[in-house]
DNA sequence: CAGAAAATAGCACGGTCGTACTATTATTCT
DNA sequence: AGAATAATAGTACGACCGTGCTATTTTCTG
């Protein structure tokens, strides 16, 4: 349960088996290059969309040819989903990881809080592709739109099962509705995307801050000393 | 200011001047079938998104050659354009025009909020382009990204208006920060967008409405009988 | 240093896209 | 009515798309 809790992995574990065994030859070009592509890709994608990925600017970027980047995923779908493996992987890493040294209750909700809003900071500039994705997959089924529900779904469930813990640790009224918080948290990351990528609005950073200070006080949280 | 304040539309005003003037020849089968092809676009681009708009597949929607459609637009950019200004349209008719039926002051916001929410939730089905369009257009600079920056900051500045006429009214705390209070609220709108239409969350809707009560205690909103 | 296998390139195909340009048909005005 | 003009259709073009197929080159292995 512990353990579950402290890797947002679990469902992209086998993702990439490095280990080489006795009768299993692994090439390292093909996985080096593949990895080149999908940055190069990760980085198209945060600012045209997935849907706007095309193999073509692609193969250009990486300078190769576009069967040469073809040959990596077999469809464009793989791609797809390699690139929101990928991007998963560094939210793990620059948002939830970080956070979860900090001690459980509230310490962790407002460390996880802050390194979202650290990484959504940088992506003012270059956009989040869990945002853009979900609008372009709205109504899109298929392996792409799970691949990226999936994604986001373990992460918000990552935070509010951090918020049960402050709930848990009597850092929180006795009443409060944790998914609620959640809700309300998700929803001023989604307005500082808005505003301040889209339209541009001075002091949004600013104000998810203050918002996320409101919400705190609302669900009357406090650091009880010496509580968990 | 009040005239102004009363209307949206400000912006979009000379949109079609449909008055026949003496001189000037108006013919009827034309613009009808403009609109026509608007209505189609949008009910299109609010599943697709503007950028999946393409006048192929709207020929084929509207059982005409794709020239045909094409003349009335010029241009791919325009038809996203005028898709645009009808959907900003039907946004004042069932959002904004009715709540400024309530009287200014606290039920004016409720009312805009309540209309924003009737909208959004039916919405969860077709799909917002404030919302999708934002982040198409992202960084993506020219006339369409105008447009609907234009028309997303014209209704957020009629919200803020009103968050304010309520401030001066007395019916919120004397240190309301308005923008602030703007802020949240957009927030919530695009959370329930995001978490019913693309996770399909159960219970989002309760939850925006939550939100937006909560905001409003915070805020400390009361409607003083009498005041304004 | 071979030979095997993987990685990459080259090329072609059918499809859709936006948009000129030119007919043809509908509609409106005199 | 017919003349004028608007509305729509037809066709074609170049560009890009994803992807299948077949070389060719690079990389690893024994």
């Amino acid at each position: 349960m512990t353990s579950a809790s402290r890797s947002l992995l679990a469902h992209t574990a086998a993702a990439s088996p490095t280990g080489r065994t006795a009768h299993v030859r692994v090439l390292h070009k093909g996985q080096q290059t593949k990895h080149a592509i999908i940055e190069s890709a990760l980085h198209l994608a945060t600012q045209i969309g997935l849907e706007g990925l095309s193999i073509g600017a692609l193969a250009e970027a990486t300078h190769m040819s576009k069967s040469g980047v073809f040959a990596h995923f077999g469809s464009r779908e793989e791609l797809q989903i390699s690139v929101i493996r990928e991007y998963f992987g560094r939210f793990e890493q620059e948002v939830f990881y970080p956070a979860m040294q900090a001690p459980k209750g509230l310490p962790r909700v407002q460390a996880l809080f802050a390194n979202w809003m650290k990484l959504v900071a940088v992506e003012i500039q270059s956009g989040c592709i869990f945002i853009s994705g979900a609008v372009e997959f709205d109504d899109r089924p298929g392996p792409v739109r799970d691949a990226l529900a999936n994604s986001v779904q373990t992460w918000l469930a990552a935070l509010y099962r951090a918020v049960v813990l402050a709930k848990e640790c009597g850092h929180l009224h006795a009443d409060a509705d944790e998914q609620q918080m959640a809700f309300e948290i998700h929803g001023l990351i989604l307005a500082l995307h808005y505003e301040a990528r889209f339209l541009k609005t001075p002091g949004s950073i600013e104000r998810a801050h203050k918002g996320f200070h409101n919400i705190l006080t609302r669900y009357g949280a406090f650091s009880a000393p010496g509580t968990c």
